[in-house]
RNA sequence: GCGCCGGUGCCCGAGCGGACCAAGGGAACGGCCUGCAAAGCCGUAAAGCCGCGGGUUCAAAUCCCGCCCGGCGCUCCA
């Protein structure tokens, strides 16, 4: 018991995390296809992950967090002949992408990161032991699980088979070959000119899902802790994983989590209406998009759908502004030397610690956050004894999200020697009470982009 | 149509049966601080009968029923 409860998609409702091994999580959470540019979607999902990975390290727990590469597929391939190159080289340039972009997100690496090609041989072997349990069959175009052979198919999305059946092939034409509308392919047949892995059913390629199964359970094993993913892959794609698992008897994550999809100006983001946002996009728009839109993402519950517009992600540039403000006059009042010292104010890592324990209650843990900062904005201003304590609250528990706490003055380096002239000069200014210079000081450097901003140790100064 | 998640102040967004909390962020306004600012602090608002209509209860934003509206899913999408 970790005393941390958390939504199960499979249960419908909040339940204890309890873990397969005491102390330990094993996370596998459904990364991207690599083929375009990640949106702002692919984020939310990542941060998401990243939160619950950085919170359950926090409290104590050795986290494993898996997160797969799918770097082959009907996009890949189609992009790869559109623009004459090898599927290959469309995969790796998008991955690329893809990472330094969690990079900038300060998402952590996962500790494994695996990609379906190099786990083509266990999908294989996977999908012999399907066969060999009688769940699947081989039809001209490849190999097909049959779905009605495995138990409780349907839960996950908490429908029944004729439920299912009665919507299949609502959008897409339905295989005539099939046995069932609802069975879907294990392993596909090679056609010319696509990759293709040889197999016991010929040369070929892994059908749907088949990667996320057999690389989650050949890492973390079976009856791994949690299994995560954006909420539009509880059907199909986790269903299907799940059923595949199940078909060869072994069992499959005991926690399913699904984070809810996100709006842009009140609308579902999507290439035809025109406000598809990339990740990258947004971050080249201001240095501090990175932990602003993080700060956003954890405004609002995990589970719940989120609206993102230019005017949020402004307010919550602000709202770091403000962490780091606090940090800045920290530093400058000399309040800021225990950090990390294990210091803390109980009580607000104690409410930290129950909103999050409460289905990642992200939204009231900044809010505890918040409260803290200030406290110790006002202990500050009464140089009360406990102002560094708060202060190193903050950051600790800014941290423990993956939001950083930034004291430093200085931005990128260049022109700092400049602007540090220009500050003692205004400095010197005030001193001899020639405000007129001062003031035109300032100006200059806020011109440069530069706020300054006087205290009673001395002036400091910010990027803008 | 079916399943899941929602509809709370100017915007975003917590709260899930009862306590001076209807949090927190942003925006606005007044005051303090400041040479003036910035940062910070204090306070305020006709700001919301918590989508609409019923019901359960001593007590509902919080539970139940119906309706309206939005999002996602219903074969490869976070």
């Amino acid at each position: 018991m970790t005393g941390i409860e958390l939504y199960d998609t499979l249960t419908g409702e909040v339940r204890p995390l309890a873990t397969r091994e005491p102390g330990k999580v094993a996370l596998y959470a459904c990364g991207p296809t690599v083929y375009d540019h990640p949106h702002l979607g692919h984020a939310r999902s990542a941060l998401t992950y990243d939160v619950l990975r950085r919170y359950l390290e926090w409290r104590g727990l050795d986290v494993r967090h898996v997160a797969n590469i799918t770097d082959i597929d009907d996009n890949i391939i189609n992009r790869a002949r559109d623009e004459g190159r090898t599927e290959s080289e469309v995969a790796v340039e998008w991955e690329d992408v893809y990472i330094d972009a969690m990079a900038r997100l300060d998402v952590l690496d996962p500790h494994d990161r695996p990609r379906a090609t190099e786990w083509v041989a266990e999908m294989v072997d996977f999908v012999t032991r399907i066969m060999a349990a009688g769940a699947a069959y081989t039809t001209g175009t490849g190999v097909y699980l049959r779905v009605g052979s495995v138990p409780r198919y349907g839960d996950l999305v908490h429908r029944g088979l004729d439920d299912l059946r009665a919507s299949a092939g609502a959008r897409v034409e339905v295989d005539e070959d099939k046995e069932d509308p609802l069975d879907f392919a294990l392993w596909k047949a090679a056609k010319p000119d696509e990759p293709s892995w040889p197999s016991p059913w010929g040369p070929g390629r892994p059908g749907w899902h088949i990667e996320c199964v057999a690389m989650s359970l050949g890492i973390l094993g079976d009856d791994f802790d949690i299994h995560g993913g954006g909420n539009d892959l509880v059907f199909p794609h986790h269903t299907n994983e799940r059923a595949e698992a199940l078909a060869v008897g072994r069992s499959f994550a005991r926690h399913w989590v699904h984070n809810a999809m996100l709006n842009i100006e009140g609308t579902k983001m999507s290439k035809s209406l025109g406000n598809y946002r990339t990740v990258v996009e947004m971050l080249d728009e201001h240095p501090l998009n990175g932990r602003a839109f993080r700060l956003l993402v954890l405004q609002t519950h995990y589970r719940k759908t989120m609206e993102v517009n230019p005017e949020l992600m402004a307010s919550a540039r602000t709202a770091v502004q403000r962490l780091d403000a606090l940090a800045r006059r920290a530093k400058a009042a000399g309040a800021d030397h225990d950090q990390g010292t294990g210091r803390r104010d109980e009580a607000a890592a104690g409410a930290f610690r129950t909103a999050m324990d409460n289905d990642i209650g992200t939204p009231e843990a900044v809010a505890v956050i918040f409260d803290t900062l200030h406290r110790a904005n006002a202990a500050l201003d009464g140089s009360a004894e406990d102002a560094p304590t708060l202060v190193a609250t903050v950051v600790e528990l800014a941290g423990a999200l993956g939001v950083a706490v930034d004291a430093a003055e200085h931005g990128a380096g260049d022109g700092d020697a400049v602007i540090v002239g220009l500050v003692s000069k205004r400095q010197a200014a005030r001193e001899a009470k020639d405000w007129s210079a001062a003031d035109g000081l300032r100006d200059e450097l806020a011109a440069m982009g530069v706020v300054v901003e006087d205290t009673p140790a001395g002036p400091i100064w910010r990027r803008a």
